[in-house]
This record gives C-alpha cells, sequence and structure tokens, in this order.
DNA sequence: TCTGGGGTCCTAGGACCC
DNA sequence: TCTGGGGTCCTAGGACCC
C-alpha cells in the first residue's frame, strides 16, 4: 500500500445485542432484542427472523416466538463504546467517531511504529475482543467511503483490505445499496433504470444521473462508484442541532395534551444547550398525526434561546399553527422539537438577553427564565434529574423509551 | 396502547438586498 | 412588450444514517 492514504472503519457488530450476549452467556446464539415495547437493537441470531430496530415488541414476537426481551446495560453500553474508540486512539490520533459504536481512523502516518494498516486493523480487533470481549468488524482502504463499504462487507465479525490497486474491481461488484446515502427511495430509483451494482452506475451518463436524483446526489453518487471521496478525518466535530420527539400512541390533538409534551421535550433539550452553553435561534416541531404524516413548522429568531420556557413557548406557538392549518385532524401520534443554528461556546446569560430587542417587561421575563432554569440545573446536579419536574414525570414515562437510551443517542454538542 | 429516537444533508421556492 | 442576476437567509419536506 506504498504512499497512499489508509482509512480504517471499525464497527461494533450488533452492539448492544453483543453486549448482552457478552455480560450473559446464556444468552449466545440465540435470538435476543433489547427492549420490550420495541425493539432498540437486535442480536444476528434475531435478525435473522427479521427483526430490525424500531419494530414494535408485538411484531417481534410474532416473527420469532423464542425471542428473548432483555433491559439494556445502558452505561455498559457507553463504556464499553468509549473503551473501543480508545483502543483505536492508542494507535493513532486521528479518529472521527460516528456514533457510539463506530469511527474511522486515518492511519497513514502511523505505519512505521505499528506495520501495515492490515496488521494495525487486526491488532485492533484483536485487543477488542480480549479485552472487551466483543466483535468489531474493520475495513481498510484508500477513502472514508471505501473504507466503510468493506467493513460492512466484512461482517460479521471480519476484517476487509482493500488494494488499491485492485479497489475499482472490489467495489464494482457490490450493490448500490452498499454506497453511503443510497438507500430505499434511490435504490428504487436507480433500479427503474436497470442499475443495481455500484459498476453500472460507474458505467452510466452522468447527465442522466443527475437527471434521475438531482445534480447534488447524482454527481456525488457517480464520483463515489469511482471511489473519489475527498473527506478527510475530522477529529473535533460538533453537533448543528439538538432536538427530542416522544411518541405519543394517538391523543388528542388539544393544547391540554401537546403543551406539557412540549415542555417535557424543550426541557430536555434546553439543557443539553445550557450544559454546553450552546443556544439555538432555529426551532422547529415537528407533529405527526394519527395516519403517520408529519408536518413541521420552523420559526428562526434573532436571538438565540436556552431557556425551558421560552423554547417550549415558541414550540407551543408552532403547533398551534400546525393544528389550525389541519383542522380535521384530530389526533397527533408523535411530537418533536428540533432546536438549530446553535451558536458557538459561549456564556450564555450575555447572549440570552435579547440585544436591544423586545421591551423592559420581556427583558425581565428571560432573565427571570434563565435564573429558574439555573435553580433547576444545580438542584438536577445535587439530586439527579428526576428531582424537579416541569410536568408529572408519571404521565409520560410509561410508554416512552428509557432516558438512558436516549442520551446514548445524543450527539457531543 | 398498531411504527423509536437523535441526528445529517439536500432541494426547491420565496423574500429580500444590492 | 419586455423585466437582470447574484447572494443570503429562511421554511418545508424528504432521504438517509446509526
Amino acid at each position: 500500500m506504498s504512499q497512499a492514504a489508509a482509512i480504517l472503519h471499525a464497527d461494533l457488530d450488533a452492539f448492544y445485542a453483543s453486549v448482552e450476549q457478552m455480560l450473559e452467556p446464556n444468552l449466545r446464539g440465540k435470538p435476543v432484542a433489547v427492549g420490550g415495547g420495541v425493539v432498540l437493537a437486535a442480536s444476528y441470531e434475531a435478525k435473522a427472523f427479521g427483526i430490525t430496530s424500531g419494530m414494535p415488541g408485538r411484531r417481534a414476537r410474532e416473527l420469532c416466538p423464542q425471542l428473548i426481551f432483555v433491559d439494556g446495560h445502558f452505561s455498559e453500553y457507553q463504556r464499553l463504546g468509549d473503551a473501543a474508540i480508545t483502543v483505536i486512539g492508542d494507535f493513532t490520533p486521528a479518529v472521527e467517531r460516528i456514533s457510539i459504536d463506530e469511527a474511522f481512523a486515518d492511519v497513514t502516518g502511523c505505519t512505521h511504529l505499528f506495520g501495515s494498516p492490515a496488521a494495525i486493523a487486526a491488532a485492533i480487533r484483536t485487543r477488542v475482543r480480549a479485552e472487551l470481549g466483543l466483535a468489531i468488524s474493520i475495513g481498510v482502504a484508500r477513502t472514508k467511503h471505501l473504507a466503510k463499504v468493506a467493513s460492512q462487507v466484512a461482517k460479521p465479525d471480519g476484517l476487509v483490505v482493500v488494494d488499491p490497486a485492485t479497489e475499482l474491481q472490489f467495489l464494482h461488484a457490490l450493490p448500490v445499496e452498499l454506497i453511503w446515502g443510497v438507500g430505499p427511495a434511490t435504490k428504487a430509483r436507480l433500479a427503474s433504470q436497470g442499475i443495481t451494482t455500484i459498476g453500472q452506475l460507474a458505467n452510466s451518463r452522468p447527465r442522466a444521473l443527475d437527471r434521475l436524483l438531482g445534480p447534488a446526489a447524482g454527481t456525488k453518487l457517480f464520483a463515489l462508484a469511482w471511489n473519489q471521496d475527498p473527506r478527510q478525518i475530522q477529529t473535533h466535530r460538533r453537533a448543528h442541532s439538538a432536538g427530542a420527539q416522544s411518541a405519543l400512541g394517538r391523543k388528542p390533538a388539544a393544547e391540554r395534551v401537546f403543551r406539557p409534551v412540549l415542555l417535557q421535550l424543550a426541557d430536555r433539550i434546553a439543557t443539553r444547550l445550557r450544559e454546553k452553553s450552546r443556544p439555538g435561534r432555529t426551532v422547529t416541531v415537528r407533529v405527526r398525526f394519527a395516519d403517520l404524516r408529519s408536518v413541521t413548522r420552523a420559526l428562526t429568531v434573532p436571538s438565540p434561546l436556552s431557556t425551558t420556557l421560552a423554547i417550549a413557548d415558541l414550540a407551543t406557538e408552532l403547533v398551534r399553527g400546525v393544528l389550525a392549518d389541519h383542522p380535521n385532524e384530530k389526533s397527533i401520534s408523535l411530537l418533536g422539537i428540533s432546536v438549530s443554528h446553535l451558536g458557538d461556546p459561549a456564556p450564555i446569560m450575555q447572549l440570552e438577553l435579547p440585544l436591544g430587542l423586545g421591551d423592559a417587561r420581556s427583558r425581565r421575563k428571560d432573565v427571570a427564565r434563565a435564573k429558574a432554569d439555573r435553580a433547576m440545573d444545580a438542584i438536577r446536579k445535587r439530586f439527579g434529574r428526576d428531582a424537579v419536574n416541569y410536568t408529572s414525570v408519571a404521565a409520560n414515562a410509561a410508554r416512552s423509551v428509557p432516558d438512558a437510551f436516549r442520551s446514548l443517542a445524543e450527539k457531543m454538542l
């Protein structure tokens, strides 16, 4: 692999379920699902029955009556995910973590210390297996995209090293859906033109792809089909938005129903924003109706927000607007809020004060709200998250996913 | 009690400015 | 009768990923 860059993509196999099987030997070799009401993660044995994450527990039981449901050991997932990334970090500082169980690394500059990229990948796999008891699949290639493709091909518990000299042969034989960004919709569009392999994609006319998928997507996909991927490893990535949502089953589309939910969602988001001093300017709500169609509404304000009540009030206004525009919708099945346009980390009190906007009264209100939030944050810091709340926790906790699970999915702000 | 939750990026159209 | 053109910001929706 002479001078070519060597990128590695490492991915813990069926992570949550594998941790459960590692912790409890009786579960090994058996179909396991983490969760209950909804499947949060499934073991390979369970996936073989068609069980996927997000699937309702009842449906999963229908597909696989012997399926074993377990409560998640969420703090273990965090610890083990971190530990696996640390192992990679022992070889190179150029690590880009994608999620709790997945990372890219650039090992171009450390082969003189640790041997070939293939040897490094093998060493990482050995260490993760020995130290954590988990299988981690790794792909090695010249670009991020191809490394990711290779790790998918390597699964389960495998290593695939793609030689730059034969990379196009390798890539072109694979189905289009292995390309990052090709999901069901794009796959179907490509299939309508007889394109099912990456090789066929590579040999398509660029203009035709642009027409089929739009100029940006067409051009990007064509480049990826030729393994042209300019992306570098980014070690420090910040989130651009923070959100929270909650499925409601089927609830009346009434303010007495949606206001408490919005307050709770806003609380969850705003707490995180304040923690990292990253207030946001745009608030987006999502309302999903009973028939699963969903609508979004957004509003951008001049001065950044991070108080719970400011976000909750804006969200409430937006949801009122949605419902006013859909007078025939009598029930809602999900509510979500997302805050974007996040500022750089900065002391929030100063930013929170409207810059010459609003009257004295509204300014006083903002100050009071910021104070109340700080008090709440402080109490929770000492006594735990549930020590204080805007609404009764019991009212909503019933069917929702554990907080610990939500936290795992949160990106670093 | 009949489809989870946290994110990213792209597109298209409109408003607005110069 | 005709009606520029680029840039930026915002909103709504869609596709996708883990």
